[in-house]
DNA sequence: TTTAGTTGAATAAAG
DNA sequence: TTCAACTAAA
């Protein structure tokens, strides 16, 4: 078997990863040095050599977008080998999900258990908070969920929480996570942490189960390892067990997600359970300039807790970094508008190669404002994802009652959507009978309508509801998956309800009611109903909530990206701006606070990496927070960038004098040296508690015809002078 | 039951 | 400041 093409474009470390005869095996990737090439090209190598067959190998990922994109690279390579095979590979939970339903009476669930998503998990603590008699004003139910999830991602069970005898706290809160165990099994809904614990325990609890797991798969890949929580890997390690061969790869300088349980320690607890772990560490990088990864470098090296990694390229030095010290995050917005102007104009270059990062999601007003202002195409990722949003989750619920009418979550959902007088004391009706009963909600509502009991009124609005549910139940029978939506999306007339509540958002709305029958469309296309275990409209359901985002429209054109620096990881652009380097917001304060400053130096990585070849700082000497002027100092994490690398583009001794008639600046001064403007007008800004000051592009004497922005107070000048 | 007005909280977000 | 959740009136 001829295995150069595997090995050939591959360097020294890349290759020894990728032929390793070692069992055990972890891949310290730094940032943009080939990791997701090194995995695809393990799994071909196992193949390619004959040591695996692709049924033999599962690979894990934790984004969908990740696991697609395996899946499309690994395709080049195993047309070759062996047949339509492919490896199995998947997110953890999309792992387990399937796990679960092709055992679910081993797992002791219902047979069209159904998947809860955050939301729906929150509304149901709520549903069992209510049902303790807890007053929900005092309780912080956000906190409830927090502390459950976090149980389950540690492996454990209500019964399994230890808590002091002291902790008055801790004991109500495991009160209520038992309670919400019992309400869960009770209604048959899952969420996601629920699906890697039922997964975990089902191959904990049936030897028989795990061995045959075992005997079929031999070969792990686990990629982003650094994101694994405590769970994760446990079920990972009792997986692959005593003959499994473990390939992960991660970076515990890109650790970013603690707070949503993830574990650096899981590489340490490696070491510790694989004595024979071999390590290969990737730190040439293809991404960026020299000067970045120093940068970089120099950063990471302030934190403690690492394994230790020096990126390095064999390619250019590049420019250097250019640091923008703003009096406002407005001038910062500004500068950034006319930086990507300036851009644009010199290169022609394509905006969607430019990206502005910051840390937390508000700043984005502020640059949105400016880019709008100056025309300057942008989209924003982050916010609600396809399937999060309103009207799909309504329109969903609408199936998944028809599904299963004893859904409560879909009952709660829908049985005033739209209004049709059937309000909250109604409802709380409906609830009690049904908790009295020991019935769903909808079985609860059926009784009602016949026995009576409540208005004449809101007997007849039941009635209807009751009504329309069973002639789209009886409609639907006979159709696809995509006409049924669109039949629920008419009967139910779902559009003329968004029209009503919300006149601007309405468009969008309807936009995103069509396009779901599309993705519907689309789902039955491919979806071979693999498993025939479950209908095609449960897999669509579970599928909306397992894929949460699917991809946002209109791709094509080409603008500037604006994200926080999480959703940044993964990605790279030839220019970055980092915003908001400022102490208290990056890093925030609440890190300082918990003194986790080590992940946000981390986070401050994953921004400088994301660059190719052009990396702006960017920092403010004031920024509005609720409502209230602050002043600012300079984040840290400048300082321990080595000056040398950087330029600073405020000219802080600079002086502008313009026309006050015309507004056109006539020069600015800097230091001793006149420098002309020459690139347009510039921009007055007026701020309160701030002076007036003005931007303006100039061409600086000194070295290369550089071209600068200069903010600088404003001085009376008349022409003549 | 619905709505308009008031109060209070505001890190990051995949599956 | 802004936005979501809540309270009080129609």
């Amino acid at each position: 078997m001829d295995v150069s093409n595997l090995i050939n474009p591959l360097n020294a470390p890349q290759r020894q990863a990728v032929t390793s005869d070692n069992p055990h095996l972890l891949v310290l990737a730094g940032a943009g040095s080939g990791k997701t090439r090194v995995l695809i090209h393990r799994i071909a190598w196992l193949m390619a050599s004959e040591q695996a067959t692709a049924c033999q190998i599962l690979a894990v990922t934790f984004t969908n977008k990740a696991a697609r994109e395996m899946q499309q690279r690994i395709t080049a390579f195993i047309d070759e080998t062996q047949g339509q095979v492919k490896p199995w590979m998947g997110t953890f939970h999309s792992i387990a999900h399937r796990l679960l339903r092709i055992h679910w009476q081993v797992a002791k669930l219902p047979q069209h258990f159904q998947l809860l998503d955050n939301d729906e998990q929150l509304r149901c603590i709520k549903k069992v908070l209510r049902a303790l008699h807890v007053d929900e004003k005092n309780e912080d139910i956000r906190q409830v969920q927090s502390f459950i999830n976090k149980c389950k991602n540690e492996g454990l069970r209500a019964k399994e929480v230890i808590v002091s005898e002291r902790d008055i706290r801790q004991q109500v809160l495991v009160q209520f996570y038992t309670a919400y165990e019992t309400h869960c099994q009770q209604a048959g809904v899952v969420d996601f942490c629920e699906l890697l614990l039922r997964a975990y325990e089902l191959f904990r609890d049936n030897p028989d189960i795990l061995q045959q797991y075992q005997s079929r798969y031999r070969y792990f890949l686990v990629d982003e390892f650094q994101d694994t929580n405590h769970l994760q890997y446990l079920w990972l390690r009792l997986w692959s067990g005593e003959e499994g061969e473990l390939f992960v790869v991660g970076d515990d300088d890109q650790s970013i997600y603690s707070w949503r349980g993830a574990n650096v320690g899981n590489i340490a607890r490696l070491q510790e359970d694989y004595p024979k772990l071999e390590y290969v560490r990737l730190e040439q990088n293809y991404r960026s300039t020299q000067t970045i990864l120093h940068a970089a470098n120099s950063l990471i090296s302030h934190n403690t807790q690492r394994l230790g990694k020096q990126l390095w390229t064999d390619g250019e030095k590049g420019s250097p970094l250019f640091l923008y010290s703003a009096y406002s995050e407005t001038d910062e917005a500004e500068f950034i508008a006319q930086r990507i102007l300036y851009y644009q104009e010199k290169t022609q270059g394509s905006l969607d190669n430019i990206v502005l990062l910051y840390r937390t999601s508000a700043q984005s007003r502020v640059l949105e404002e400016a880019l709008l202002q100056h025309s300057i195409p942008y989209r924003i990722y982050g916010g609600l994802r396809f399937y999060e949003r309103a009207e799909i989750k309504d329109c969903l619920a609408y199936l998944q009652l028809l599904l299963n009418p004893d859904s409560d979550t879909a009952f709660e959902r829908v049985i005033n959507t739209p209004k049709r007088g059937i309000g909250d004391r109604s409802v709380e009706e409906i609830r009690r009978i049904a908790r009295e009963q020991q019935i769903s909600l909808w079985q609860a509502c059926c009784r009602l309508i016949e026995y009576g009991g409540l208005a004449k009124r809101t007997i007849n609005a039941l009635q209807l509801f009751v009504n329309l549910i069973n002639s789209l139940k009886k409609d639907s029978e006979s159709l696809a998956l995509a006409d049924q939506i669109a039949a629920i999306q008419s009967q139910a007339k779902l559009a003329d309800y968004y029209k009503k509540i919300h006149k601007q958002e309405a468009e969008g709305r309807l936009e995103n009611l069509a396009e779901l029958v599309n993705a519907a469309r689309e789902f039955s296309l491919y979806d071979m109903v693999s498993d025939s275990t479950i209908s095609q409209q449960e897999h669509f359901l579970a599928h909306a909530v397992l894929e949460t985002g699917g991809e946002q429209g209109d791709s094509t054109q080409d603008r500037v990206q604006l994200m926080t620096l999480h959703l940044a990881k993964g990605l790279e652009f030839d220019t970055v701006f980092l915003c908001g380097l400022e102490e208290q917001l990056f890093p925030h304060r609440n890190s300082i606070r918990e003194d986790n400053l080590e992940e946000e130096r981390r986070l401050c990585y994953v921004g400088i990496t994301r660059a190719q070849r052009e990396l702006y700082l960017c920092h403010s000497e004031s920024r509005f927070v609720y409502g209230q002027r602050h002043y600012t100092e300079p984040s840290r994490f400048l300082a321990e960038i080595p000056s040398e690398l950087v330029e600073p583009i405020r000219l802080s001794t600079a002086k502008t004098f313009f026309s006050p008639s015309s507004q056109q600046v006539i020069d600015v001064v800097v230091g001793d040296q006149v420098v002309h403007p020459i690139f347009g007008e510039g921009t007055v800004i007026e701020e309160e508690g701030i002076e007036p000051r003005k931007l303006v592009q100039v061409s600086f004497a000194e070295g290369e015809k550089w071209l600068v922005l200069a903010t600088a107070q404003l001085q009376k000048q008349t022409e003549s002078s």
